[in-house]
DNA sequence: TATAAAATGATAATATTTATCAAGTAAGAA
DNA sequence: TTCTTACTTGATAAATATTATCATTTTATA
């Protein structure tokens, strides 16, 4: 998001939320609110972890970004609103993006009467860095 | 779990983990830890929510259940610990079951190394019940 | 029954997120 | 430029969810 779509969204232009956005570009780390928040205290050693929240929140709501539900422990953000689906180390929560493009089929009868508008798939695996610490503490 | 299976596990047969393994048999509905919780306090006044996250744990460890991210406000359990998938309303958070198999295939070159052990799906969507009380709402 | 290991329940502690609100700031109008 | 107002921030309290601690109780077995 930048200047222009954050005026047209009816928001206004704070240094906060300027190096938020700035901070989630290009970022394919998803963070959660803490890391963010750890992230911004070097430049701004007075912003809130209230503000992060609130400006994740006004971001998810313009559809900026997407809160991902991948890890129990805490809410991470995607500075890519668009669909597509992730890869999760079960190890050490790693997330990283997965851009195919499945056909997914549900036939009605196993729609319950829902009405589908979307889908998100986890695949859940062993990232590189684990195995080789796993494999080291075999030997 | 049976009694059979519990003893096998190493676990011992207390009424309150009797009672947490009685609710969630053939329960469809994904509860969270207060869920059940609630639900144990008519029989048993006297429990603690610590032992049913205690037991929910325990069960969990020993693959009796699986715990669920499908909910970014709570955990969620699922007495059916086999793979499957789920369909979300958005709207009241209610959860489904869908057993489909589908075969989701990743490149190699898509991998990022990571070694590929599982996958889920969550559909999401809206609920009859949902979709009624919305075109109401419009009229 | 006696014993040891495991489990429970009360409660404190921690972690995460949301609410409240006074004070400060951005942006358009005058 | 100054004024005005709605929006935003930051400090902090509150709410929610989960985990830790530990004395007491219970289960399983001998
Ligand atoms: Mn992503
Ligand atoms: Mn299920
Ligand atoms: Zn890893
Ligand atoms: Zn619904």
């Amino acid at each position: 998001m930048d200047r222009q779509k954050i005026k047209e969204a009816g928001l206004k232009l704070t240094p906060q939320r300027l190096a938020i956005l700035d901070y989630l570009r290009d970022n394919l780390e998803h963070p959660s609110a803490e890391d963010i928040y750890k992230a911004m205290l070097e430049r701004f050693p007075t912003m809130s972890l209230a503000t992060v929240y609130n400006t994740l929140e006004t971001l998810r709501e313009k559809g900026a970004i997407q809160e991902v539900t991948i890890d129990p422990q805490k809410k991470r953000f995607d500075p890519n609103p668009r669909p597509h689906h992730h890869l999760i180390c079960t190890r050490c929560k790693r997330v990283l993006d997965i851009h195919i493009d499945y056909q997914l089929h549900v036939p009605e009868a196993k729609k319950n009467g829902f009405e589908i508008v979307g889908n998100h798939i986890e695949f859940y695996g062993i990232c590189p860095d684990c195995r080789l610490k796993m494999s080291v503490m075999q030997s």
